[in-house]
Parts: structure tokens; C-alpha cells; sequence
RNA sequence: GCCGGAGUGGCGGAAUGGCAGACGCGGCGGACUCAAAAUCCGCUGCCCGCAAGGGCGUGUGGGUUCGACUCCCUCCUCCGGCACCA
């Protein structure tokens, strides 16, 4: 703990209670839609309540309070909620290993975290704060389910999906990140085949990207382009091979991009996944050696179909059919082959191998003696020669079409046009468009999560849980083993039912939804946080919405900001609201580091938030973060950092303690710049002059950073005119420190409410309103001009401010300094920049 | 491989085509003190020079411009995302 300095009184621990009291007496933070009010509604992401929050949770936080107090003193009617994303695997697998319950551990930490939030002072109305896993809230879950439900846009299917074998449970493809497991990044993620539920995020595919517009000016670039990059929009064509022996099997259809290349196709290859696969092996002779290797073949690209982080790299491999088909546009007998580089999951799970144009079909082609032929040369008038080609010829833009019939000469996207036109003319193709984009998987067989309000009953199958018996509640008593199948579905109480229908004997579904489910419209609910008619009034909604500014970390760039969208779209469609998309502005804030990684508490490399604010007290932490860097940036803990913050604090607190006595009694000042000494009149134009660029670096550029600069630099300028007294009025100093404690308080509001105190208000400074500007008083008289020769700065020049071209070169030609610059040479140009810069081009 | 982002003193960083390095940390010096801490004041990019002053300087090389950390192109390095998606 640095040294309290013995000449000042500032006490953070008791100013910091102090006024976190004083706020939640008068509620002042508390606020209620007012449709006569302009509305601002900022929001930081909720957490999941585990362990203890550390200063990169903070900072996080500090920046959405920042924001929140500048427009609250802006005069809107400012909506800053905090509740908690409180269902999880995290909290089952801590209560199993400690005997306890979910719920339990859950509450205890969301008891410990809103302590900690306390702490830091953010403005937080308390009244709304939500948790995910209270009943009243995974009601509507339930409901928005059977809503989707009956739309079509929830349904069941048995598929291949993604398994972490140590979660127990299935995951969204959204939650495998490289093959692995998103929660654990050595666990390779296995497929099995399962009925699961999924909601059909990709009846929005479109929509995702169409809606992009609205986000281009509010958010950062960087997720779009990871969120359209998902999203992953093709546009091709549909083209089917018909058997060259007639009626030998279904037309094979392949999906491709380059059509004008299909001249070269010199094979089709099929996934191994393939509806056709089985009957075209079966085709083949028995006892052939061909049958015996296709078999084998197969077989072993059957048992290394998992998932792996280095699928790109993999060695292609792929056996022949026997079967042959025909190009509908040549009429070319093309072999049908099987490869492993084929995905079943993406397109018709069957492609036209084209080796002279595409990367992998040459690797594979080459690999297995496949003709490569060209069909596109480049108009460099390079002619490229198959047979001895090293690598393929990809490019679109700089090729015209050759050994292609009808269409030789055509630039590609001509071709490519023309022949999807012929293509649907002659009824074996169609243009088409596909997306990477899958739809979300939220069934898991955990137990803290949201149960599935469905029944399986033995007459009527499956049946939806009416309205009327929402909530399904999740059973408090369940043996947790980490093991095996849905906790759910070992709790004969919860699984036993009767049918809503038949009022027969039926059993429940016993997986939970994702809880990913859980945080894509929280923030409606904060909006109408008790409403057990619905889960919000869309009245309530429609004044808050959209939030105006998210804050969070990029680590849900795709996860819970793709799902939100998804969530916001169907509640559009389903007449709730009104929008499109639920955040107009993101912010992705950077991490707080630690040696170079981030802060968390398995690396053992955290520094808590009660250990900041026991040490420094909140105000320093909240400012440290503020500074250290801009808000986007990764941010690298610095102790000895910390202490220069506290040294500010410190600074300032003492400037006022200083003055308090002198200017707490003094009438306000009448803004009258001719009332002022010079002395004066300097102090008030660097008050207005940092007023304004701070109040730009908040309201446009969110550079806390730099605002922080501008008002350290406006303390030492006011410490540079002591003896204070006997130089400035008190009415003119009063003015000063108000302002000074003003832009200073969104950033350290305990320690300015204090001052303000202490600089004779009354009235509370988190309902001030935010100073205005006055230009007259922030504009300089006298202007420093520097004066370049040839881009070279060769002198400044003093002068009155708004000096015209003529009379400023007059004085630069004056100066002796410059003038030896200019000596024996000709004046070509002059670059007048007013009151900026004066350039002189000589010869 | 593809798509983003970044690269500025010893360090964190500032500069919206116009004085590069604001502000802070660290360092050096001074004041105060018996002394220390705290505080206040000053100096602190590199090189040459006693100084006045001059030269160099924002990853590299080029370009646009009167003027480039900023805009354009090339390359290098680091970070992030995606990746057998036809």
C-alpha cells in the first residue's frame, strides 16, 4: 500500500462507502421508461457468476459506467442494467465436485459478485437485475421455444453432431472452435449420430448478412467480418451427372462455384457419407480386388471422419466406383470416385473434380492419375499444358475459356452466367446459393439449464407443454454424476407425465437448451424485469430499444451476438417488436494482461477487484484502466502504473481541499470574459479549451485515455498559478474546480462527489448536468504559428490570433531565425493554414 | 493459404494530412527536511557540438502532397479469426 501522504485527507475506503450509501438511498441511479425523455441504453454483457471478478472484468464495466454517467449528465434517460447469465456446465461440474447444489454455488457467487460490483460504484439499477436460472426468467425461454415450435423454426432431428467428451453433452457448431471443444481446447470434439433439437438459424442466413447494413456504422468491422465469414454465403450452381448406363443409379448432383470450368472436370467425387456410395460399391463384382479395395477403402475413411484441427493438411484419399457418368454439357463419360476431402454436410456432398482449377482436385487428381485438363488460359497469353502443369490455375478475373464448346473465348463470369442459364434451360442445372452456416443445436444433456417443454407420449408422440403449465420447472433433487446420460432423465418424478393431450402416461424430454438460449434476449427482459404475463410489455421494449451502445469482449463475436440476431429477428417475425437488430453500437473492449496473457484465474495471473480497491480504492482502479491504454486495446498490468494514478487522485484531491475554503462562499461567475485579469482569462480558456476536447474524446472517439491526459494537464496548469489567492477571483476559481471535478466524474464518481461537497453543492453531482461549451471563452487571442521552409520547421511566430497570409509572411521574412532559411533563394509558394501553420516553398 | 488488426523513446501511450513523442511510468537534478518519506519545481528520442545551432528519427522500400505516424503500393514482423466449404 503506497504511503497515505500525510498532507492530504483523502480517505478512498470511507469516500467510496460514503457515496455508494448516499446513491442507493436516493436511488439516483434508478429509472423508468418516460417517453417524454430521450432514451440511451448501454449495456455491458452479462457475466457468468464463477469465482471472483478480477480487473479485466472491471474494466469492462468501468467503461460502460463511463459511458452511462456522460449521457445520464447529457440528460438522457439512461438504461444501465446488470443481472447474471446463471445456468452452466461450470456450476454443475463445481457442485458435483464440492457435494453441493448448482443453484447453491450459483448464488453464492452471484452474491459475491453484485458485492463487488457495489464496490466499484457502477450506476447499475438495481431493481431490474435479473439471473438467468430463476424460474420466473427460464419460463420464457420455454415459451419463445413453443413459439418457434409451432413456426417451424424448432425441430427435432437425428444427425451427425458434435460431442465433448468432457462436458458430457453435444455442442452448437458455433462451439467447436478448430475441431476442439469450445470450453476446453484440448479436447478434440467427436461426432456421433443423435436426434437432437435445433433452432433454424438458417432461415435468417440471408438476413444476417442483408442486415449487416445497419451495423456498418456501429460496429467494429472486425466482427462483421467474422460473422459473415461464418455465415459464409456461395453462390454456384446446381448440376446434375446423369449414369452412363442409363437408369444404373440417380442422377449424381454436384454443387459448384465455377461451372465454367466443367469442361475439365475429369471426375465426380462423392463423400463418403454419400446416399450412393453403398449402391454403387455393391454394383461392383463380387471377389474383384476392385470391390475388396473399395470396401477397405471406405471403411477406413469412415473411421478417421472425425473432426481434427489439422483436416486441411490431411493426406486426400479416395478409391474409384466403377460407375461412370456423364457431363451434361460435353456428353464425356466421367469415373465416379469416392474422397475423403468431400464433405457431406456442405453442398450435395459431391463435386466435380476439376484439377486443372482447383487446389484440391489437382492434389487429388494428380495423386491418383486423373487427366488434368485446362479449360481457362490465362490472357497473359501464357499457355498452360496439363499433363505438365505444377499447380492449378485458380483465377477468375484473368482467364477466357477454351476446350469448352460453345462457350470458348468467354471470360469466366460470362461463362459462368450464361451456363447456369443453359444449364436451367436444359433441366439438368439451377444457380444456387449455400451457406457455411448451420443451424443451432440446443439440445444438452446436462442438468442447470432450461428443460425442454415437450413430452413424448406413447398415442399422440410428441406434444408441446401448453402455455398454461409453463414454467417447466427443473427439479431441485437430482443425482449429479458428471456421467452418462441427461441428469433429467435418472429423476423418474421429473421424467414422468401425463400427456397435455391424451392425459395419458408421457415422459419428458429430459436434455436442457443451451444456455447460450439464455443470454440472447436478456437484455429485453431488463426492460420489464417482473412481467409474469409475457416476458416483456413490447410498450417498455419499443422506448429502450435498440440498446444504443453494447459493451463486450470479442470472444462472442459469433456465439452469443449471431445467436441475438437470430433471437431479435423471430421475435420480430412473431410480432414482439419491431427491429431488426437488437445493438445499434458494439464494442469489443480489449483484455487485461498479465505477463503478456490474459488475466484469469487457471493462469493464476490475476489481480482481484478487492484487492485493487483495498489497496488504492475503487476510484484509482477505475481510472488506472481508464488510462493505461485506449479501451480497445489489450491493456498490460502495470503496478508502478497504478501508482501514477493514485498520485492524481491524490493531486487533485488536494488542490480542492486547498481551495474549498476560498471559493465555497463565492457567487457564481458571470461569464463575463471582460471581467478577467489576464492571468484569469488564461486559466478560464484552458478550462473551456480542455472542456471541449474532453467532451469530444467521450462523446466520438471513446478516448478515455487521452480525456484523462487533458485533465491532468488542466490540473497542472492550475497548480502552475499558485499563489491561487492572491491571483484569480474566487468566483473564477470556483468556476475552474467545478469543472475540473465535473469532467472528472464519470471516471472517479466517489472521489468527485466528494469534492464536489467540499466545493459547496449540495445538490449531488451525479444529476448535474454536464458543462456546457462556451467558444468565447475557449478561443485563443493570441495564436504561436509555426513556420516551416520546405516542410522543415525553421522558427514559430507570436501573434494575435486570425492574422491574415500577407501579414504573417511579412513577419516570418522579419524573423532572423527564418530568414537565414531564406536567404539568396526565391519564395515559389506559400502555404497559409490560418492560425495553424505557415509553410514556405523556396527555390 | 485466405480475411482482419497492429508496428512511434527505456516502458504504457498521444498526435482526426499541418510543431512527432502530449499525459503518465521509470530515470536524473533541484527545493523542503537534522534525515527520510510524501510533496512541489525542472530536465529526460538518438547523433554531432563547450554553446548557439545542426543532422537523423514513427517496422522496410517506394509513391502522392507545399507538407505523411496519418493516404496509396511493395515487403518484413507480431497478434487475432477462418481454413479440404468445392
Amino acid at each position: 500500500m503506497p504511503e497515505q501522504p500525510a498532507s492530504t485527507g483523502y480517505d478512498p475506503q470511507k469516500v467510496e462507502t460514503k457515496w455508494q450509501k448516499r446513491w442507493q438511498e436516493e436511488r439516483v441511479f434508478e429509472t423508468d421508461a418516460d417517453p417524454g425523455k430521450k432514451k440511451y441504453y448501454v449495456l455491458e454483457m452479462l457475466p457468468y457468476p464463477s469465482g471472483t471478478l478480477h480487473m479485466g472484468h472491471m474494466r469492462n464495466y468501468t467503461i460502460g459506467d463511463v459511458v452511462a454517467r456522460v449521457k445520464r449528465m447529457r440528460g438522457f434517460n439512461v438504461l444501465h442494467p446488470m443481472g447474471w447469465d446463471a445456468f452452466g456446465l461450470p456450476a454443475e461440474n463445481a457442485a458435483i465436485k464440492n457435494h453441493t447444489h448448482p443453484r447453491e454455488w450459483t448464488n453464492k457467487n452471484i452474491a459475491e459478485f453484485q458485492r463487488t460490483l457495489r464496490r466499484f460504484g457502477f450506476s447499475y439499477d438495481w431493481r431490474r437485475e435479473i439471473s438467468t436460472c430463476e424460474p420466473e426468467y427460464y419460463r420464457w425461454n420455454q415459451w419463445f421455444f413453443l413459439r418457434m415450435l409451432e413456426k417451424g423454426l424448432a425441430y427435432r432431428k437425428k444427425a451427425p453432431v458434435n460431442w465433448c467428451p468432457k462436458c458430457c453433452t453435444v455442442l452448437a457448431n458455433e462451439q467447436v472452435i478448430q475441431g476442439h471443444c469450445w470450453r476446453h481446447e484440448d479436447t478434440l470434439v467427436e461426432t456421433r449420430d443423435l436426434e437432437q433439437w435445433f433452432l433454424r438459424t438458417t432461415a435468417y442466413a440471408e438476413e444476417f448478412l442483408e442486415d449487416f447494413k445497419l451495423l456498418e456504422e456501429g460496429w467494429p468491422e472486425r466482427v462483421i467480418t467474422m460473422q459473415r465469414d461464418w455465415v459464409g454465403k456461395s453462390r454456384g450452381a446446381n448440376v446434375r451427372f446423369a449414369p452412363a448406363e442409363a437408369g444404373a443409379f440417380e442422377p449424381i448432383e454436384v454443387f459448384t462455384t465455377r461451372i465454367d470450368t466443367i469442361y475439365g472436370a475429369t471426375a465426380l467425387v462423392l463423400a463418403a457419407g454419400h446416399p450412393l456410395v453403398a449402391r454403387l460399391i455393391g454394383a461392383l463384382p463380387d471377389g474383384t480386388p476392385e470391390k475388396a479395395h473399395a470396401e477397405a477403402t471406405l471403411a477406413q475413411m469412415r473411421q478417421t471422419s472425425v473432426k481434427t484441427a489439422d483436416l486441411a493438411t490431411m493426406e486426400k484419399v479416395g478409391f474409384f466406383t466403377g460407375s461412370y457418368a456423364l457431363n451434361p454439357f460435353s456428353g464425356e463419360r466421367v469415373p465416379v470416385w469416392v474422397g475423403n476431402f468431400v464433405l457431406m454436410g456442405y453442398g450435395t456432398g459431391a463435386i466435380m473434380a476439376v484439377p486443372a482449377h482447383d487446389e484440391r482436385d489437382f492434389e487429388f487428381c494428380r495423386k491418383y492419375g486423373l487427366p488434368v485438363r485446362v479449360v481457362v488460359q490465362p490472357l497473359s497469353g501464357e499457355v498452360l499444358d496439363g499433363a505438365k502443369l505444377s499447380a492449378p490455375f485458380e483465377e477468375h478475373e484473368t482467364g477466357k475459356l477454351v476446350n469448352s464448346g460453345e462457350y470458348n473465348g468467354l471470360a469466366p463470369e460470362k461463362a459462368i452466367e450464361k451456363m447456369i442459364a443453359d444449364a436451367e434451360a436444359r433441366g439438368f442445372g439451377k444457380g444456387t446459393i449455400i451457406y457455411k452456416l448451420r443451424d443451432w443445436l440446443i439440445s444438452r444433456q446436462r442438468y442447470w439449464g432450461t428443460p425442454i417443454p415437450v413430452v413424448y407420449c406413447e398415442k399422440d408422440g410428441l406434444v408441446p407443454v401448453p402455455d398454461a403449465q409453463l414454467p417447466v420447472v427443473l427439479p431441485a433433487n437430482v443425482k449429479l454424476t458428471g456421467e452418462g446420460a441427461s441428469p433429467l432423465a435418472t429423476t423418474p418424478e421429473f421424467v414422468n407425465t401425463t400427456c397435455p393431450k391424451c392425459g395419458g402416461p408421457a415422459r419428458r424430454d429430459t436434455d436442457t437448451m443451451d444456455t447460450f438460449v439464455d443470454s440472447s434476449w436478456y437484455f429485453y427482459r431488463y426492460c420489464d424485469p417482473h412481467n409474469d404475463k409475457a416476458p416483456f410489455d413490447p410498450a417498455k421494449v419499443a422506448y429502450w430499444f435498440p440498446i444504443d451502445q453494447y459493451i463486450g469482449g470479442i470472444t462472442h463475436a459469433i456465439l452469443h451476438l449471431l445467436y441475438s440476431r437470430f433471437w431479435c429477428k423471430v421475435m420480430r417475425d412473431l410480432g414482439l417488436i419491431t427491429h431488426s437488430e437488437p445493438a445499434a453500437r458494439l464494442f469489443t473492449q480489449g483484455m487485461v494482461l498479465k505477463g503478456g496473457v490474459a488475466m484469469s484465474k487457471s493462469r493464476g495471473n490475476v489481480v482481484g477487484a478487492h484487492e485493487m480497491a483495498d489497496k488504492y480504492g475503487a476510484d484509482t482502479g477505475r481510472l488506472y484502466t481508464l488510462f493505461a491504454a485506449p479501451p480497445e486495446k489489450d491493456l498490460e498490468w502495470s503496478e508502478e502504473s497504478i501508482d501514477g494514478a493514485w498520485r492524481f487522485l491524490n493531486r487533485v484531491y488536494r488542490l480542492i481541499e486547498k481551495h474549498a475554503d476560498y471559493v465555497k462562499q463565492a457567487p457564481k461567475w458571470n461569464f463575463d470574459p471582460k471581467s478577467l485579469t489576464d492571468d484569469e482569462r488564461e486559466l478560464i480558456r484552458v478550462t473551456y479549451k480542455t472542456m471541449r476536447r474532453v467532451t469530444q474524446d467521450f462523446d466520438t472517439r471513446w478516448h478515455f485515455n487521452s480525456a484523462i491526459a487533458l485533465i491532468m494537464e488542466l490540473t497542472n496548469e492550475i497548480y502552475a498559478r499558485e499563489p491561487m489567492a492572491a491571483k484569480v477571483k474566487a468566483s473564477v476559481l470556483k468556476e475552474v474546480l467545478d469543472i475540473l471535478v465535473l469532467l472528472l466524474s464519470p471516471m472517479t464518481p466517489h472521489i468527485a462527489e466528494e469534492m464536489w461537497e467540499m466545493l459547496g453543492h449540495s445538490n449531488g453531482l451525479s444529476r448535474q448536468p454536464w458543462p456546457d461549451i462556451v467558444e468565447e471563452l475557449a478561443a485563443d487571442d493570441e495564436v504561436e504559428i509555426p513556420v516551416q521552409v520546405n516542410g522543415k520547421l525553421r522558427g514559430k511566430i507570436k501573434t494575435a490570433a486570425g492574422i491574415a497570409q500577407a501579414e504573417i509572411l511579412a513577419l516570418a521574412q522579419g524573423d532572423a531565425g527564418i530568414a537565414q532559411h531564406l536567404a539568396g533563394k526565391s519564395i515559389a509558394k506559400v502555404v497559409y493554414v490560418p492560425n495553424k501553420l505557415l509553410n514556405l516553398v523556396v527555390t
